[in-house]
DNA sequence: TATTGTTATACTCTATAACTATA
DNA sequence: TATAGTTATAGAGTATAACAATA
């Protein structure tokens, strides 16, 4: 196994988040819903409510790819829609009390993939994922 | 901004990961080579000569994906196929001279999205992603 | 008969463009 | 006239199933 230097980083990196996107994707959540909503639905427990502008932004997707995962994730009702106090053509979305409890069962499923290999991890190895975490973010949001 | 913690990792990672392999798919290699093919070619690059099934199995995806893939570096000359000494359904596929000056191309474009961005980050910053690099691929592996 | 890779087809996700409602 | 969100449609990307060639 080679190491990964300053100069290929890169390229690396891109490798591997492409290669553990797809590792995730094929992970099927047995809620049935896809890395998107799910990732929609953890920004909403842990910012709070917000408009679907808002979460197009923050999430990197186009507002009408938004609007679908919104209707999905109601639809199930995870999430329900709260009008807009001034603006009748916005409203914010809310996470529900199911909605909740999917992300904490979703977190201490010992089944769920992801949680499973990251517990196999030594506890220095997770502190440098959560603080990639971190840096990730600040790379998808530059 | 939040801290994330042990407790929550699992959901706020597998959120990073999908937000970031958006935005790396958002931003079109001027190559015309997608995230995935890009991936393949580096991991030619770094681990020389690999069979088709051996390819799709690493990068996590199905054998028919990978022909695509294989069928799309082929056709722009960025790898060659070798056939097997013994084996003649099977063939090795090798970065080309052209592949190789891509990825060097790649990797020092300043205007290369990720390279840029990577680029702003402290030294400190950047090993960290460096060791969560080597993390991560072995999470999709796994 | 089992295995490797490819072709045919379909599904998921996301984007751009056109449309509706409200500011 | 501009903005927020949705609906309609199209384009990537990847999967499953059926197929061809070889072991």
């Amino acid at each position: 196994m080679s190491a990964v230097t300053e100069t290929d980083l890169s390229p690396e990196l891109r490798s591997s988040i492409a290669r553990l996107a797809r590792r995730l994707r094929q992970q099927r959540h047995d809620s049935g819903l896809g890395l998107g909503a799910l990732s929609v639905l953890g920004t909403l427990d842990r910012h709070g409510p917000q408009t679907p502008g808002e979460l197009a932004e923050r999430e990197k997707v186009r507002p009408p790819s938004m609007s679908r995962t919104i209707a999905r994730l109601e639809s199930r009702g995870m999430i329900r829609r709260v009008p807009h106090p001034t603006d009748r053509r916005q409203y914010h979305a809310e996470i529900t009390a199911p909605g909740k409890a999917l992300l904490t069962t979703d977190r201490r499923r010992k089944d769920a993939w992801l949680s499973l290999r990251l517990g196999e991890l030594t506890s220095e190895e997770r502190s440098t994922l959560i603080e990639a975490t971190a840096l990730l973010d600040r790379l998808a949001r530059a």
